[in-house]
DNA sequence: GCCATATGGAAAG
DNA sequence: TTTCCCTATGGCA
């Protein structure tokens, strides 16, 4: 489930398990060999989160960058490693005395030198759970005439930011996501940041999204609560058809370069 | 077994 | 704007 908060969590939980210590780095399934023969048994200094982009630092500036894309996945399991052959397609493994993380399915994984890291940053915009400046973001969105919805998902605009938070944040601002982003008022933007620092903060914390204010919750609107593989509740992502849990409309779906969109046709102008 | 689907992004046209 | 890449999963024959 990776959106900005799954990448700064996994961050965290990678210097937690590995940090300042000597890491195995291996590539069962072969991919990553040459990679992770440059690294293999050196300190892992510390893991650092831009967006959706990781990096894992190594001693002698030598960077794992990271990239889950749409269904990469990255776990740190608890030792010990289970015995026996690694099963499915482990791109890396990081392996440590009492722990090891399997890394599959990623766009990206690659060794890079400081200076990749900082080309890879450049083309990044604001991140708002690492307490950037807005400032950069609410410009360009509010010049320009491109759909909100489009931009809060361009990672040139803001860092971060997946389906799930592009759908929730709109649809809590009463935004409709086909707006040009130059017709949203500056303050709504600004109460958008500040919702969305918020609710990915939250995502950090628990480990997926939930969006839902109390008052909506289901037991406060006496419904079952929602049963879905993504995990959180949430107005909107996903729920095309089903009621709106604030007006009862039926909730709405589209495509938006080439992702699935959800709104409400109601609540959201 | 086959097909559709997914919280992403880069390259090709 | 379309195509392609990477993997796991659930629905359906």
């Amino acid at each position: 489930m990776p959106e900005g908060h799954t990448i700064h969590r996994l961050a965290g939980e990678l210097t937690a398990a590995f940090g300042g210590r000597p890491v195995g780095v291996a590539s069962p399934q072969g991919r990553f060999a040459a990679g992770a023969a440059v690294v293999d048994g050196s300190v892992l200094e510390g893991a650092q989160a831009y967006g959706k982009h990781l990096f894992i630092g190594f001693a002698g500036r030598r960077w794992v960058h990271v990239h889950l894309g749409l269904y990469g996945k990255f776990g740190v399991v608890a030792a010990p490693v289970p015995p026996g052959p690694v099963v499915g397609e482990v791109r890396m493994r990081l392996t440590a005395a009492d722990a090891h993380a399997d890394l599959r399915g990623p766009t990206r994984c690659e060794v890079i030198g400081d200076d990749e890291k900082a080309a890879v940053e450049a083309r990044l915009g604001p991140d708002p759970l690492r307490g950037d400046d807005p400032a950069p973001a609410l410009a360009r969105i509010g010049r320009s005439r491109a759909p909100i919805g489009v931009l809060l998902m361009d990672q040139a605009v803001v860092a971060g930011v997946g389906n799930v938070y592009r759908a929730e944040s709109l649809y809590r601002a009463g935004i409709d996501p086909a707006r040009p982003g130059s017709t949203v008022p500056e303050p709504v933007l600004r109460e958008i940041w500040a919702d969305l620092v918020s609710l990915m903060r939250r995502g950090v914390h628990s480990g997926r999204i939930d969006t839902v204010r109390p008052e909506h919750e289901p037991e406060a609107m006496g419904r079952p609560p929602r049963v879905d593989d993504h995990g959180g509740e949430v107005y909107v992502y996903r729920r095309s058809g089903q009621p709106c849990l604030v007006c009862g409309t039926p909730m709405a779906a589209g495509r938006a370069a080439a992702r699935n969109l959800f709104w409400c046709p109601n609540c959201q102008h």
